[in-house]
RNA sequence: GGCGCUAUCGUCUAGGGGUUAGGACGGAAGAUUCUCAAUCUUCAAACCCGGGUUCGAUUCCCGGUAGCGCUACCA
């Protein structure tokens, strides 16, 4: 009881025997993977990259009535598009039941734990009451008192009970957090927590310690909405004579309006982000700097390699941080952009496959030009299945747009055509030479060419963004071009 | 309500007892005239409030305010 409360901390365990760092991304299957699990799961990553420890992932499906298969199955596909691998696992704790009892069983054994009769309805109407009194809702300790023998009573003639953490009545629990520093709360404000439902179903906190202590985490990278509920878990170290691992807790990630990310923001699935053409490892640099900078400053642009080597906990912020779709699509845009046609094209195949298109050419020297051609305008991988259409099919839209803007004029138009004949006779269909024939057609036809320019673009890609309408053309290949010049007649 | 955490441009952030408070995204303007979602140039934009400590606080301390988190036989 006078105890200084540091002295009751057990120690801290930052390293496995191995010497090697070893953490865990612990996601329960109640629903996908979202944004800021995903982070959470991302820094795990980082962070076991970064040492060469090891990382683990452990399926939470404690919550029998809400954990789906289905979930399970999301987050995996998640974490795999994310490329965020591990090392051993999944686990599942439903799978672990047994190991979660025997260590109720020895807090029991210990006096650290105690049967409790109260049932759910008792607790509820008891809380309502607390809270219209102006009493702190927490679990008056009703069963704490009952002797042994009488709780073995009770459990012997059928009486169902659940297992409880009997929480030191005074002083207080803390420990050193890796982000928050120290971080202590007065024993009297925890409550006495269920560690086994009265159906024998571990809960949450018994079974994360069980198992963090079982898979010897070193470090435990988590969310911060977990900084209340870590006492409870130092408390259950403590009971079970182990060592504590370092915690670091990460800020929440926030929607524009600044409350937590949720469905109402728009996509929270991390998957909703690949169907959206983003680039993993985009998403990644664009996560890994939502409440984290690197110590050393070196730019945004932070390929997997980077971020590996430029990882550490001290460099995690405090304050939470707001999710910014704007910057997300820009860091889409540089990697699309930096990427190499040939890395690019199976992104592109898939975006391809998804929307039923077929090229229609497909020698590979082609595609890979083509690609890095319209590659530096891209913002998204899905746009070489939509706006690029032209470039790769026949089976294009005009942007009704773009039509309206440059080839609504009918004199144009006829001039397209004409100028999609003088094409068909072109012997050299090279960039220089389609330039020339169009700069002395307009000319001739005194017009600036300009105008024939953005005509011919819309007419070739049914766009009016572009890269240059001569490389267009030479990409496009004569036969295409010319075609495409004589329908403008009907545009 | 209680407990905990946090607070620098709109957003992500750097910085730190004396700075023109830096960068990035986004925004605005201009250039380019072969379009722009490309490129280049330029601009606007912040230390939550109040006390205290100090020669001097955006920085350190205290209080307030606000936001977020937790407050289950959910995780």
């Amino acid at each position: 009881m006078s105890q200084n409360p540091e002295t009751l901390q057990p120690p801290t365990s930052s390293t496995h025997p191995s010497g090697k760092p070893r953490v865990r991304f612990a996601p329960s299957p109640t629903g996908y993977l979202h944004v800021g699990g995903a982070r959470t799961a991302l820094f795990n990553w980082l962070f076991a990259r970064h040492t060469g420890g090891t990382f683990i992932l452990r399926i939470e499906d404690t919550d029998l009535e809400r954990s789906t298969d289905a979930m399970v199955e999301g987050i995996l596909q998640g974490m795999r598009w994310l490329g965020l691998d591990w090392d051993e696992g999944p686990f599942f704790q439903t799978q672990r039941m047994e190991l979660y009892r025997q260590s109720a069983e020895r807090l029991l054994k210990s006096g650290h734990a105690y049967y409790c009769f109260c049932t759910k309805d008792d607790l509820e109407t008891r809380r309502a009451k607390a809270t219209a009194e102006g009493r702190p809702p927490k679990y008056d300790g009703t069963c704490r008192g009952l002797t042994p023998e009488e709780a073995a009573r009770r459990r012997a003639a059928g009486e169902a009970a659940a297992v409880r953490f009997a929480v030191p009545e005074s002083g207080a629990t803390s420990w050193n957090d890796a982000v928050f520093d120290k971080v202590e709360f007065a024993n009297t404000e925890i409550e006495d927590f269920v560690l086994l439902r009265s159906d024998g179903v571990p809960t949450y906190h018994l079974s994360v310690v069980t198992d963090d202590i079982d898979m010897q985490m070193t470090h435990v990278i988590r969310g911060a909405d977990h900084i209340s509920n870590t006492p409870k878990q130092v408390l259950l170290y403590q009971g079970l004579g182990a060592a504590m691992p370092v915690f670091a807790h990460v800020p929440l990630i926030l929607g524009p309006d600044k409350t937590r990310l949720s469905k109402r923001h728009g996509a929270t699935s991390v998957i909703s982000y690949r169907e959206e053409g983003l680039v993993p490892e985009a998403f990644r640099n664009f996560l890994a700097l939502l409440g984290w900078t690197p110590v050393e400053g070196s730019g945004e642009i932070l390929g997997d390699q980077q971020l590996i080597e430029l990882f550490s906990l001290e460099g995690i912020a405090r304050a939470d941080a707001v999710f910014d779709r704007a910057k997300l699509d820009w860091f889409n845009t540089e990697y699309i952009r930096a990427y190499p046609a040939q890395k690019l094209l199976p992104m592109v195949e898939e975006e391809w496959q998804k929307a039923g298109l077929e090229p229609q050419r497909r020698d590979p020297t082609w595609l890979l030009a083509t690609i890095d051609l319209l590659k530096p305008r891209a913002r998204s991988l899905k746009d070489f299945a939509t706006s690029f259409r032209a470039y790769f099919t026949d089976q294009f839209e005009a942007d009704p747009a773009a039509v309206a803007k440059f080839l609504k004029d009918d004199a144009v138009r006829a001039m397209l055509v004409e100028l999609g004949e003088q094409y068909s006779r072109q012997e050299e269909f090279t960039e220089a030479e389609t330039e020339r024939v169009l700069r002395d057609f307009a000319a001739a036809k005194n017009v600036k060419a300009g105008v024939l320019i953005n005509g011919a673009r819309v007419a070739l890609t049914g766009q009016g963004v572009a890269p240059s309408l001569f490389a267009v053309m030479a990409a496009l290949g004569k036969e295409k071009t010319v075609v495409r010049l004589r329908a403008a007649a009907g545009a």
